[in-house]
DNA sequence: TGTACATCAGTGAACGCGCGTTCACTGATGTAC
DNA sequence: TGTACATCAGTGAACGCGCGTTCACTGATGTAC
């Protein structure tokens, strides 16, 4: 399809890249335009050959963040499906699972952010809200035959709350009990096998 | 009890106040030395007189805003008892009302937080972890008898996604239909009345 | 295929602003007698 | 009760650092002939 990507368009992915890490790793404001660019093996003078300014970066980066992550959970949930699980729980599991809650670098862009894109400008309020919205979406598309919006969002918000403060809690135990617990309470109500 | 406060400690309590109202509304970096101080009507110059450094009047802002904000979860929990509410009831009715979807800096610390907690400093992580404590703890407190530590957890998680998503999609119908399917879901699974 | 030149991605120094922190000083509070 | 002095809360200017942004320049890529 596409023929292959200049130069240009190669490094230009690489800084993305760079950046939809950086900001699940540090937030919004933990993502310097220097630090990105020698993460990328770059200097910094050359950045706005590429974006017109961070937030440019920051709007490109939220979208790409989304995608990977959307596809690694795709791949989890089919390696889960095609050991007999139904799709939801698939999703559950992988989405709750301990991988995810030290991954936060290459997880679900929603739960790295959420409670900061309230804050933010509407240039990066956008691309979140569009994040937020996927991620209800493929919860949506998860359930199984009759399962309404409504549930959809309730399980989108329970997933992200609880990676979140399972998160903070940190690793050890605590952690490791919270999403234990999610994952029965969801699982026993919305996929009683 | 105290004996009547010094106008020193006056003041810093009025400082801490605007803090942990500056702290839920902007994020743990959107908060800055001199608007805190004019906002509570002083120079920054004083600043060091009352806080070691910015962390130290971050830590304490995120414990007066914990403490707030469970006092006025609380008062609106016994209103809502008083009308005949199981607590339970209460409390998720209180917590996904529209009122609180709107009022961030007077709202849970947790949910106006809680992405950004595992990326803090010790200094910062430790008071944070306690107000998720304290929240899951709340909830433990209104669940009927034989509630358990794991349906709290669960619940809380829920009740801070639940908020931080509607309040990213934004006031207008989406965020509204959010808490709606939220406080059904809860009620509906764990006070059938 | 080879050479000359134009285009363009990337470099690195510099600017300017915001912000946390410091400090010498001032004006008010309060205590000693 | 009144005066003299010490203590202390708050002021405002200044410092230094980080960081987004700009810009003149360089070295490499690629095209014309």
């Amino acid at each position: 399809m596409d023929s292959k990507p200049s130069r240009r368009e190669t490094t230009h992915e690489r800084i993305v890249e760079v950046a939809a890490r950086a900001l699940r790793r540090n937030g919004y404001n933990g993502i310097g335009v220097a630090d990105v660019m020698q993460q990328a093996g770059l200097t910094h003078g050359g950045f706005y050959a590429h974006f017109a300014s961070r937030d440019a970066l920051l709007a490109e980066a939220i979208e790409r963040a989304g995608r990977d992550s959307a596809a690694e959970m795709d791949r989890r949930i089919q390696a889960s499906q095609a050991r007999g699980h139904s799709a939801l729980r698939a999703l559950v599991n992988a989405y709750l699972s301990e991988a995810h809650l030290q991954g936060v670098e290459g997880g679900c862009v929603v739960a790295a952010l959420s409670s900061e894109m309230p804050r933010q400008s509407p240039t990066l309020l956008a691309p979140s809200t569009d994040r937020v919205r996927g991620l209800v979406e493929m919860v949506q598309r998860a359930l199984p035959e009759g399962g309404t919006p409504e549930q959809a969002m309730v399980i989108a918000a329970t997933l992200v709350g609880t990676l979140q403060l399972a998160r903070t809690l940190g690793t050890p135990t605590q952690g490791k009990a919270m999403l234990a617990a999610a994952r029965n309470a969801l699982l026993s109500q919305y996929d009683p096998t």
